[in-house]
DNA sequence: ATCTTTCCCACCTAGGTGTGAACC
DNA sequence: ATGGTTCACACCTAGGTGGGAAAG
């Protein structure tokens, strides 16, 4: 086996500050049952590969904590029992690869695509997490074409502290939810600042 | 040198008849500066690949007959001088390239992102054509995971006469017109059975 | 009661259509 | 004049937001 390790890579965060807001308040990301976007979402910029070998990079759900997490708007976020049966299905493969360092450097890796859920067995390109547990992303680059053997073969994990967040079904700080409205393109209808003119109304009967 | 050709592999047409619509009437395709997708979108289902060997499938456009074409209400199309110099970037290689045979027959196989651009440097995922003139797309299957070797590994080329077309900036044949009309999801606006409730106008000053 | 999940909704972003006037 | 190209536009498709009621 004359596989050299891909230790000796860099892999920046982009949009760092903007994780940072939210990790100060305790980021929550939604998971639903047809899967939710993360917001932001994670890109890193990638740097120091063998351009022409193949990689494949992916990413994964790991628990931090080993507990359930429960919000009280007097206390914030607190531990609150055991945590519970985690689903294997919580690596997503970047739908790009494989690809060779040259490609991935060439530009921005982003995991825009990527959804979260809570429904036992969805489609590709989803990750099953549980609601009220906290996760860390972790980035994962392995040195092989082939996506089947990422297991086996040489693989370098980085991790972000400041992007990790608890999966809820529902904002529980209204911080946050305040933060994904004033940052997420797709929520402009729900800010406040003069940018939207309606204001949010419900059909009644 | 010991690869296989892959010539024993089968290539079936999807959305066949409406090809064959469009082709009766002699298939008009638009081409802007920012580039258009074409409609239909060239579909095809595979077989009988390898299913761990790796390959790249691209969509190559070549020019059927060598000369420039015009169009008149009372005649239809006909030659009109001499083939114009083609651009070279006539390949798209498809974005899902490498894959393996097994993920490639897993699912149709679709060229719906691919644009045709009449610009002379266009971004990847464009394809550079002349108006006025006829191109037959080409379907090419090779045996490989490395896209810049494809010119030189064991490739299939796949052909559907029914995909042949003639580039224009804007529509030549009202029949055509029609045609795309009726058919693409993003030209209901214009439909008038009915569906439509709303007529096309311009604002005037 | 309380906490969590689900569903439909108005409101957005993003971008694919042919039109018809203007331009070359 | 004629033929071909470009552009802004109304109108669509497609789908990502959190809100709030209802359900579990």
């Amino acid at each position: 086996c004359n596989y050299k390790a891909p230790n000796d890579c860099t892999v920046v965060l982009k949009n760092r500050s903007l994780w940072q807001k939210f990790n100060e308040l305790e980021t929550e990301m939604i998971i639903t049952k047809t899967g939710r976007r993360m917001f932001p979402a994670l890109q890193v910029q990638i740097a120091d590969l063998d351009p022409h070998a193949y990689y494949c990079i992916f990413l994964e759900m790991t628990t931090v904590s080993h507990c359930r997490y429960k919000y009280s708007s007097s206390g914030g976020w607190a531990p609150s029992g055991p945590e519970e049966a985690q689903s294997p299905q919580c690596v997503y493969l970047h739908p790009e690869s494989p690809a060779t360092g040259e490609y991935w450097m060439s530009q921005a890796v982003s995991f825009g695509r990527l959804k979260l859920t809570n429904t036992p067995a969805p489609p590709v390109g989803h990750v099953v997490l549980s609601s009220m547990h906290k996760y860390q992303p972790r980035i994962v680059i392995a040195k092989t074409s082939d996506p089947r053997v990422i297991d086996f073969v040489p693989r370098m994990n980085v991790v972000f502290p400041e992007t990790q967040f608890i999966a809820v079904t529902a904002y529980q700080n209204e911080e946050i939810t305040k933060l994904k409205i004033d940052n997420n393109p797709f929520a402009k209808g729900f800010r406040e600042n003069g940018q939207s003119k309606c204001k949010r109304k419900r059909v009644s009967e």
